[in-house]
DNA sequence: CCGTATCCGAAAAGATACTG
DNA sequence: CAGTATCTTTTCGGATACGG
């Protein structure tokens, strides 16, 4: 087969049970979310919001990314219209990535985030520690392992 | 052994490679996204942000979700105290489930979302149609399946 | 240089019987 | 009622050899 085939077709499911009105914003939220998950979307997004960058490029600066994952996240990313793929017909072959003007906003409401991270730093953390406790008390019949590690 | 003892330790290693500055802003973004990541945590949310639910009042509201699933989603935002535990000592157990603060201002950020999701509704249904023809012209060669699903 | 195909292990998720 | 234990299925991600 010519190129460009990994499957890459899912993705149009997110309907799902988006019934009671309420529950449609959760819906649109999840479906929006879903179009960044996975481990490598965010950092593409980062590298290709600064500029046109290249395959080789993205593989180096997304640390640690393999070239499978690297290309399904630009797969998903240039369905989802987040990203433009720009063929230079050279030889060797040429290509670069851009995130779209949409991509650009997108990200900029995700960086809102860092906000409510900043602001909550301190209550997360006590958080999973009054976690560690209350599930320590929990547990007082056994002593097993797998708790020593949660607070640590 | 007791109660309240499903795995849930993980979660604490997103620290990964966030080396340059402006990838720190990224990685404070995948940390938030990954508390809430997953198949149920926003449906959950969406129900405690409304007040008070117990356990079988959420398996019956968040659509499709295992006795497993919702076990281990309301122990994840337990933990990283996006929701409070709060049980009653009465027989049959009563248990309450309800969103902090913390997570309700975080569930606003996120509806936030749905804003950009409106404003992209066209641009991101014509990328997928574009996407679907080019990827058609790419694979002129060959006539399998998978593809007709794709537009549809 | 820019990918794809294939194989494999790990992790997430579903189903469901069982229990204090 | 509010979970837990266990098994199975599905999906995700890593490694890497190969190809235009």
């Amino acid at each position: 087969m010519s190129q460009r085939n990994i499957d890459v077709t899912p993705q149009v499911s997110a309907a799902e049970v988006c019934e009671t009105p309420a529950a449609q914003e959760a819906c649109s939220v999840l479906e929006t979310l879903a179009r960044i998950s996975g481990k490598w979307s965010i950092g593409i997004l980062l590298v290709t919001t600064q500029g046109p960058a290249r395959f080789t490029e993205l593989e180096r600066e997304v640390k640690g990314i393999s070239r499978r994952m690297l290309t399904l996240t630009l797969r998903n990313l240039e369905r989802d219209g987040l990203l433009t793929r720009t063929v230079y017909p050279t030889v060797p072959p040429k290509v670069e990535y851009t995130a779209t003007p949409m991509a650009r906003e997108l990200y900029d409401s995700l960086l809102a985030l860092t906000g409510w991270a900043e602001r909550h730093r301190h209550e997360i953390d006590d958080a999973r520690v009054a976690y560690g406790r209350t599930a320590a008390e929990a547990t007082q019949s056994r002593n097993h392992l797998a708790l020593a590690g949660r607070v640590a």
